[in-house]
Order: C-alpha cells, then structure tokens, then sequence
DNA sequence: CACACTGTTCGCTC
DNA sequence: CGAGCGAACAGTGT
C-alpha cells in the first residue's frame, strides 16, 4: 500500500501536524517494531521536538532538535494518524507520541511490518541500505546505469529499491502499463528508446499520484489501476487483464496492450 | 479454513 | 562482491 506518493502524502501530513513541539511521552505497545531497544527511542526523543522532514522512496527520515534522526517504515499497512483525545488512539496505533500540546501522532500498522529506527545521518544510511535517489528525483543517467548491469524481468528491476526508491508493486505495474512494456521483458533487451520511454512512464506516473493524493479513483481513466483485476477489461485493448507471479508479488498486465 | 497480500531482509547459490 | 532468487516475517481480510 503505501508507496512513493502515499509516504509523500505522510510526509505532508506530519509536516502540518506534528513539528516544533515538545514530545512529551512515547508509548509502544510492541517493541518488535522498535529496531533498537525502547530505551534509545526515550532518550532520543522525550523532550525534544520534530523539526524537518526528509522522504526517499518509501523511507521517511523525521530530523529532530536532538541529536538523532527518527526512520520511519510504514511497511505494507502503515498511517499516520494526528488526533487530540486519548481514547481516539486508533485501533492498530501500535506507537503513540504525545506533544505538549496535548494532541497525539499515532504510528497505525495492522500487520506490523513497519518499523521504527534512529539514525546519525541520512547520506550515510541511504548508502548502507543501498538506497537509490527517491524515484522522484531520480537522473536518468543513474537510471540508466543501474539498468546496465541487470539480467531479468523489467519489473523485478523497478521494485529494487536501490534502482528507483519508491515504487512499489502497484506502481510497477502502472509504469510498465504507461509504456507499454510486458513486465516480463527482459532488461538486457531493451534498447535505449525503451528505457526512455519507462523512466519517462515512471516520472509520469509518480506525478499523477502525487497530484491526485495517491487517491487511485481520480487518476486518469487510462490508467490500470482502474482495472488492475484479473479478467477485466483494458482500457485501450479491450482485453483481459491477466495476472502472473513475478518475484512472487501478484502482476497485473495486459497482454494485447504490453509487448515484449 | 487456507491462503492471499504487501515490502524488506536474510540466507543461499552462482 | 554483487546479482538473483525464494522464504520468512505478521496478521487482517476473504
């Protein structure tokens, strides 16, 4: 669920909520989403405040007026969730801050696959976890040079994070449709013009998400996610859309629309 | 009820 | 060392 313009959205949310006031109390119910003891957290984080955001792909770096920089990942079901009373705190907030102004910012993750880490400094955690420049940003000379030396399917390729930060298994899907690209195509195949035309998909649909509030309903009626279903109908094609395994993620495609 | 679903990480092979 | 692959992880929804 949330990828790069979903994680944007956050980052927006938590900019007009949750900075430059004091955090007063830090509450897990679960320490497994804790990367390092609960004790770091307190002591990095109480009486301190969330001074700036920083996203890249689906990693959202929370600087603060103390000396460590708060990661968030939001995994495959997170939110976040800013609400005033305690007994709003929401069913699957599993990490609750307070702030001194007596409104809460809740850490929602159903199936706790997201986490929470602390860091010295982003550059350095960006190169460790091989992350690429957020897909947003992304050159097309970095892109190209990443493709250079892949051997597989184009879509295992976009879903590498340290290849385009950000997109996700829905946007894979969008892109190779936007281009028109059978997702099984090889990487080593394409040509120069092939890879243009996806970078520029990508950049496309990254833009239309943003715009539209990743609310996939208002995207433009061409776009798969209006019937990313097995056996719907293509919007140029009128044919099925049909669903395979690819990296053992769930692929949508149409095969009359997206040639090799 | 068994399984699908989602992204990252780990362990393994080449 | 780096690419590629598949399993593991959690737990709600179907």
């Amino acid at each position: 669920m949330p990828e790069l313009p979903e994680v944007h959205g956050y980052k927006v949310y938590i900019d007009s909520t949750c900075l430059h006031t004091k955090i007063t109390a830090i509450d897990c119910r679960d320490n497994r989403l804790f990367k390092q003891p609960a004790a770091n957290f307190e002591k990095a984080l109480l009486g301190k405040e969330l001074s700036k955001t920083v996203r890249i792909g689906k990693y959202l770096f929370i600087e603060t007026t103390g000396d460590k920089i708060l990661v968030l990942h939001f995994g495959m079901t997170g939110r976040p969730n800013y609400y005033k009373s305690v007994e709003d705190r929401p069913k699957f907030g599993h990490i609750v801050l307070t702030f001194d102004n007596g409104f809460h910012f809740a850490f929602e993750n159903k199936r706790k696959f997201g986490w929470w880490d602390l860091v010295d400094s982003i550059e350095d955690y960006k190169k460790e976890h091989n992350l690429s420049d957020d897909a947003r940003d992304l050159s097309i000379e970095d892109f190209k040079t990443s493709l250079a030396t892949r051997k597989t399917d184009i879509k295992k390729v976009l879903l590498d994070q340290s290849v385009c930060a950000g997109v996700g298994n829905w946007m894979a899907d969008e892109i190779l449709y936007q281009a028109k690209m059978h997702p099984k195509t090889k990487v080593e195949s394409m040509d120069n013009d092939d890879i243009n035309i996806v970078f520029d998909a990508m950049k496309k649909v990254i833009e239309v998400a943003i715009e539209n509030e990743a609310h996939y309903d208002d995207f433009p009626k061409d776009f798969l996610m209006h019937f990313r279903k097995e056996g719907e109908k293509c919007f140029h094609t009128d044919g099925k859309i049909e669903k395979i395994k690819l990296g053992g993620r769930a692929t949508y495609f149409s095969p009359e629309w997206q040639k090799m």
